[in-house]
DNA sequence: GGTTGAAAATGTGTCAACAGTTTTGAGGGG
DNA sequence: CCCCTCAAAACTGTTGACACATTTTCAACC
């Protein structure tokens, strides 16, 4: 039943709120809640095997990352994005990534670069280890350097994308596409042409997010009814 | 004060712990909680009169959206942003605002924009009423119609940004410049030019960020202690 | 038979007490 | 005089119980 505990692989107990926390993520993650799907603290408390505070605690920081919408005295929900929300995480996507992507053509090192662009090149002749895989808009936005940036990328709105990543996924001629597209990048980043860069990573930015609004059409509604019926 | 107590005048209080979250608000914002100085749940428990659990869930709150840190059996501190982290700060209101600037060229109406140059200068001329001061930057962002960029700016972001910008506050000379500047973004917006109302947009929040640093030389270190010893 | 109303059931908000951890400070040794 | 040790204090993390709000159920009534 606790099969998350693989998951977590931390040996230092942190506090319970935290573990919880990551296992409502695990459970959002893998559609046992899935969006529109009402999140109960009594029953999270019971299955964790703990008390409600933590679980409480936990669904707050779901709540403050987006991932859950709640208000007062009704029952939280896991977001479910409608057609135009999706837009919107996309456009903030462009705006901060393509930024990131000017600061990073900045600041990396020659040497920085040139194993970005390594590891590129291996990860698409398949030579990545899969345990380990590679990120490219990841590493770039680490790159950057803003702290800030990175966190809100690489934290919040990863997590909201992540959920709708699935659904587009493996596509193999878009794989193709985004390598062009990635290999793009690099260059301008090595040509230290910042504004270049930044333009082509908001085209590939939103190129991604029509592609995903292409095939979420209109869920947003119907999911609320088909989590509720799945979990009777 | 701003956001939505303002909006209606009379809000019913909802829960407590939002409540509370707003009065921590308050204490930091008159600077009775400084940057630095630790964030005690049983004292500002028995300050407002109400258990520790929703002071708890302010303080996550407070925490979630970057006011606080905190680690696991640590105290919470106000935070206290260091140089380099005002720096990443601007930046990334820089790539945000810019964007939300892009937005607004393209979808704000003719009407609106009419409406906006005309308490822009109703505002410079001195013709604002006190009670509803003029903001500039919020009613452009507001304006690019994208609620997640909405929500980031004029929530997470402007709660930091207050903080450090009553210490740059009222200088004359800047206002002026200002006035102009925001003159100057209206007129790119007025023509549609989403990429010249973005770049304006950039360099005036780069400016605006220059400004704060200068007067803000290094006072990350020395905050903790001087807080700590007035709370004494 | 459909609608309205109250009461039970479900679920969230709040509280006071307990457990575990970090910090503080006093005492003893080097 | 400084440093180390160790126990008490202070604080955060967690729990179970209680209070209040919302939703649902179900029976009386039109």
């Amino acid at each position: 039943m606790d099969l998350q505990d693989a998951a977590t692989g931390e040996r230092r107990p942190e506090t319970l709120g935290e573990e919880i926390f990551g296992r409502i993520l695990e459970l959002i993650y893998s559609t046992e809640l899935a969006p529109g799907m009402v999140v109960n603290e009594s029953v999270l408390a019971t299955r964790f095997g703990v008390s409600r505070g933590p679980v409480r605690e936990a669904i707050r920081r779901l709540q403050g990352i987006q991932l859950v919408s709640r208000e007062p005295f009704l029952r939280a929900r896991v977001v479910s994005l409608s057609a135009q929300a999706i837009l919107e995480l996309f456009q903030m996507r462009e705006a901060l990534e393509g930024y990131a992507c000017r600061l990073a053509a900045q600041q990396m090192s020659e040497a920085e670069i040139d194993a970005l662009i390594a590891d590129l090149e291996a990860a698409h002749s398949g030579h990545q280890p899969e345990g380990a895989r590679f990120d490219f808009h990841e590493r770039v936005v680490r790159a950057s350097g803003n702290s800030r940036i990175i966190d809100s990328l690489c934290g919040d709105l990863y997590h909201l994308l992540r959920i709708y990543r699935r659904i587009s996924g493996a596509v193999p001629e878009r794989k193709e596409l985004a390598f062009t597209e990635h290999w793009q990048i690099l260059r301008a980043i090595r040509m230290r042409d910042g504004a270049l860069a930044e333009s082509l990573m908001r085209s590939h930015v939103e190129r991604a997010g029509r592609h995903v609004l292409a095939q979420v059409p209109e869920t947003s509604s119907t999911d609320a009814a088909d989590a509720e019926k799945r979990a009777s």
